[in-house]
RNA sequence: GGAAGCGUGGCCGAGUGGUUGAAGGCGCACGACUCGAAAUCGUGUAUGCAGAAAUGUAUCGGAGGUUCGAAUCCUCUCGCUUCCGCCA
């Protein structure tokens, strides 16, 4: 959500914002709302005090109040029952039409109405070449036995599997090594060196397992709720499935006040994600691109308004520092305006080389929240000041386990259908050469 | 599933109708003492909204009600805790 002074005081950044996300707000109707509500609040806030100066005076009469202040006292009553009536009805119109304003896109988010205009920003590496025909991951995972997805449809339906065998084993060491090199104040260090974000906190992630669901209204408070037909509710519970450990890592502080020297928070959460999957008939159903459930090492960070743009870019940095550790080429993808979720000042992807697709196809996203997020939770941060802020929020993939495996498959696969083993993850598979 | 209890400030914890935005403590900040620190003492210390400010107003889980007046009484609701049962 965003500020209503801000709003008011930048119109037409607001008005860009909606326009290039393509998001239907009607602001000249939001701010016709906040003006009645000042002037109504401002209305009740004197009767109020007429009413408190009343009580007191007969306060200070003591035990016999006069019947002449108890009639006053009648009167405001009633009258302030009139306008808070007047209050109540414009009210749930203004709060809904100031949440659907989406949050206002950073200057170098490239203008886009469709996922087409997004832009290519880099290319690392080459496209893995093979002197055989390499096979899709599904093809290779099922000559290995490691995918089951016909069991899964008997079970539980279509986009679900059973991961089995080496395959599980690569998660774990992926998980592993992950977890071990994020939580390592050395190699966020060296992270933040190579990447030139001199002056940022190089304080490690605190691994975390969380919750899987997650009540609606923090899901709403998220902004990441909608669109519901993508996320799965439980039965007879005002409760969700989580999409993503981000929505379960971001409410986690709401309602609190972080001290300054405290941040930034840095949280790497490992979770099953849930997704609906709704309008993708049909989209991606070979293999395990795109599935129901899926695992995700997830970072989340709190920072302050000064370090959360560079934050952002250090959330960036790890992945690019991730993949390039994994040896997979690559690209950055700066999403445009449409593409960038509604909560989001600033997004970017990252896409993989899929030799057996053909193509890059999306691993990661870095998402840039700014005080978006925070403003609906209330998480604030106690500035060395004494001053209270909201604190800025980003979330990003560290590993979407199941597409970078169907990636180290397909780029590390050999002839004779066995997988390299990526050389850092070595140490997590009893230092063999294969799978 | 059965029963009971509890939701108050950054934290703990008083407060059952009238200067209570809220005692006391912890924490924190500043000051005194000290060569310095600890300890001790003193002072200060909630947030939102409106306002340049003075100030006003609201907020004691949430919503509604009673009352001239509600943290305090009533109703509903949400959350949490404990005990018993069941299960891992």
């Amino acid at each position: 959500m965003l500020d209503i002074n801000f709003i008011r005081t930048h119109k037409a950044d607001v008005e860009y914002a909606i326009k290039s996300k393509a998001y239907k707000v009607d602001l000249d109707e939001l701010l016709r709302l906040s003006d009645e509500r000042k002037s109504l609040t401002q209305q009740i806030e004197q009767l109020q005090q007429s009413r408190n100066a009343n009580s007191a005076e007969i306060k200070r009469l003591g035990g016999k109040p006069d019947p002449k202040l108890i009639e006053t006292g009648k009167k405001i009553k009633a009258e302030l029952s009139k306008l808070e009536d007047k209050l109540a009805k414009i009210e749930p119109a203004y709060i809904n039409l100031l949440k659907s304003v989406p949050n206002v896109p950073e200057k170098d988010v490239p203008y886009g109405l469709s996922e087409d205009e997004n832009e290519v920003a880099e290319i690392i590496g080459e496209p893995t070449k093979f002197d055989f025909t390499p096979k899709n991951h599904y093809e290779l995972a099922s000559i290995r036995d490691w995918i089951d997805k016909e069991r899964a449809a008997k079970v539980t339906g279509a986009r679900f599997a059973y991961i089995k065998g080496d395959l599980v084993k690569l998660q774990m060491a992926i998980i592993n090594f992950v977890i071990n090199s994020l939580t390592d104040q050395s190699v966020i260090k060296n992270i933040i060196d190579s990447y030139k974000l001199d002056g940022l906190s190089d304080k490690p992630f605190t691994p975390v397992l969380p919750p899987l669901m997650l009540r609606t209204e923090m899901y709403d408070a998220m902004d990441r709720l909608e669109p519901r037909e993508d996320r799965y509710k439980i039965e007879g519970e005002e409760l969700w499935l989580q999409g993503s450990a981000e929505h379960v890592l971001g409410s986690m502080h709401a309602g609190e006040i972080f001290e300054e020297a405290n941040l930034p928070i840095r949280y790497l959460g490992y979770a099953t994600s849930f997704r609906q999957e709704a309008g993708t008939y049909g989209k991606d159903m070979e293999g395990i691109i795109r599935m129901h459930q899926f695992d995700k090492l997830e970072m989340e960070s709190f920072s302050t308004k000064e370090t959360s743009r560079k934050e952002h870019e250090f959330f960036v940095a790890i992945q690019r520092w991730l993949l390039e550790q994994l040896e997979l080429p690559y690209r950055v993808i700066r999403k445009c305006t449409f593409d960038i979720g509604k909560p989001d000042a600033r997004g970017i992807d990252m896409e993989v080389w899929l030799p057996g697709q053909n193509k890059y196809r999306e691993t990661h996203t870095a998402d840039y929240m700014t005080d978006y997020q925070s403003r609906r939770l209330n998480t604030r941060v106690r500035r060395n000041s004494g001053e209270l802020e909201l604190v800025h929020t980003n979330d990003a993939t560290a590993f979407a386990l199941g597409r970078i495996m169907v990636a180290i498959i397909e780029n590390y696969q050999t002839a004779d259908n066995k997988v390299k083993i990526p050389t850092v993850l070595k140490p997590y598979l009893n230092n063999k050469e294969e799978l």
